[in-house]
DNA sequence: AACAAAAATGCAATCGATTGCATAAAAATA
DNA sequence: TATTTTTATGCAATCGATTGCATTTTTGTT
């Protein structure tokens, strides 16, 4: 089967005996052409069917309506609310979002940047992957003059506007929270200070020992990647170490989790014997057969705040402004057991 | 910061003192230009650092290099693995994949659908959502000639392939399994048989207590949708019906999840009382405290057939010939507590 | 050296829509 | 009715790349 012919302005030209142009114009409602014709060309392209040739509007144009959105990936929770929240926003505004995983690999990230930049996207959301140390290929988006919002995990550059959580305040929070349950060694399992999120949540996580007279173990705290497997690996060193703690603050849900099978399988009741908070709100949390505290980050509104970020921005692209504006939401606890 | 000027043969033609055509002719590596200028051209266009504009080849030669997902939800890690597979099989090829979401809502599906016709992309792979009946929105896809293919949830469209699980089997051996490990009570949660899968599960449960000559209790056999509150309320039913059954075998990992939370608040145990099964292998399922049992669905690899299909289908058109492929993979029953 | 054959390059149309400028048609004014 | 003003429409270029056909240049043959 082949292609159906598309239906042009120049169909409607030649069966009106008219030219493009006037088609062209009635479709666009210019006041250039007669109410007359107007209302027959509107008439003959529904009669015809016609659609608009989107790449040829695009080709003139310069703008196709399209935006990327790159993340690590698309089954988390997190990142999944966040693209609802970014097309929420911008489908009613008649703009399509096209949706590129990175697989938290950097050349895999460079690599759908490009791809997005052929396809003249509008503009880019990007939350990077953690391996990405050298921003080159951000910069290239940047000086290309795409508007460009990174959410949720940045770099600083300039010219880049961002929309973040105060991942700081959350874990904060989250270990104040342990703090006023009564626990006295709480550990933290958080992930590669190259991202920011988790520099941050370790600082809120001192931070708040420090406030209250704690003193900071280096021994309770570690790094690992956000999975579950990972979490098991980091409790089974923790008990290696044989350093008593009553508290574990997990950067992450995923590594909450294997943290607390881990800990169940040597025996400790959750909550009873250690408190777990993890981080991200992720929906399982809430199923689990002990309901696991989290911090919330709110991903839609960070979605829908980044949108209408990128609309600010394209209008002043229009104005030729350069503008960088950085939001940063509060995140919410969720106490659970 | 406006758009920076892009580098078109035209640049390069100029710089060389030949024409455009030459210019096309030589990074085409076509056989009708000389090898002088070929390495002239190629040298010159890396030095401008040009790049292709794919919106004017896209015009000119009706093929963009997109293709189209359409899935209810990115975030179950089922589709993203499907879409997974489709990405590892298609990027090598110069495909872009663009993912979309209908969130269940077939007027959501429509939209998006249109959208993606409008955007001219190559093929489009889709798992219809729960309330599509009408597919008068799927059928015009087929009728614009775009290669289409069906995975998981498929409708039975003429015309259109399809990559599809034995969702019977799966539940046939799911149910077996609860069989031989000694159930006889086996209550059945479903989704609505609107959708294939589920009437094939279903079927697949029936066949599977026939061949054992077990008797089927109508009211041991819901449906429900595919989330864990469904799940909660299906068992609180179940309950008040006061019909005592020693297994379940529920269509969705979700809906199994919320059941066994429920049945753990009446005291029951998992899976000494009352025997769970699942379906989809979702993570969570291997790291709940008691692991349950799940027929797994290779989404991965019905991602990687479904493009391959994509693939045949394209090179099919070519040659003007229309097939229509039906794909059916055997699930795995991933035995856990 | 003269001519045929082969190779390399250019011209101009095409894909579909938009738009500045020119012209034709209609309306308004004298 | 003649002339000016306003309104409506058309012409042709443009966005960037491709390609059939023509033309020029090069190579090969006698």
């Amino acid at each position: 089967m082949r292609q159906k012919e598309k239906v042009t302005i120049y169909d409607i030209s030649k069966k009106l005996n008219i030219s493009a142009a006037t088609v062209s114009r009635a479709l666009n409602d210019s006041n250039r052409v007669s109410l007359k014709t107007k209302e027959l060309v509107l008439k003959t392209a529904k009669a015809l069917n016609y659609q608009q040739n989107a790449l040829a509007l695009a080709l003139k144009s310069g703008r196709t309506f399209n935006v990327g959105v790159v993340v690590p990936y698309i089954n988390h929770t997190f990142f999944a609310s966040v693209i609802r929240g970014i097309e929420e926003e911008l489908e009613p505004k008649g703009y399509h979002v096209i949706i590129c995983q990175s697989h938290e690999d950097v050349n895999n990230e460079a690599k759908q940047l490009k791809t997005l930049l052929n396809t003249h996207i509008d503009g880019i959301f990007i939350s990077v992957s953690k391996t990405t140390e050298d921003v080159k290929h951000i910069e290239e988006v940047r000086d290309e003059g795409i508007p460009l919002i990174f959410f949720d995990r940045k770099k600083d550059i300039s010219g880049v506007s961002s929309v973040t959580i105060n991942d700081y305040e959350g874990a904060y929070n989250a270990t104040t929270h342990l703090i006023e349950q009564g626990y006295k060694k709480i550990a933290h399992i958080g992930g590669d200070h190259k991202l920011q999120i988790y520099k941050h949540r370790y600082d809120g996580y001192v931070a708040a020992l420090n406030d209250h007279n704690i003193a900071i173990d280096e021994n309770l705290i570690m790094q690992v990647s956000s999975t579950v497997e990972a979490g098991i690996e980091a409790v089974k060193l923790l008990m290696k170490r044989k350093i008593a703690f009553d508290a574990l603050f997990s950067a992450s849900d995923y590594v909450a989790l294997g943290g607390m099978r881990e800990l169940r399988a040597h025996g400790f009741k959750i909550p009873e014997d250690i408190g777990v908070v993890g981080f991200s709100n992720e929906p399982f949390t809430k199923y689990l057969e002990r309901p696991l505290t989290t911090v919330g980050q709110t991903p839609v509104l960070m979605g829908q705040i980044a949108a209408q970020v990128f609309l600010e921005q394209i209008s002043d692209v229009k104005k030729n402004v350069q503008v960088e504006k950085k939001v940063v939401l509060s995140p919410e606890l969720y106490t659970r057991d």
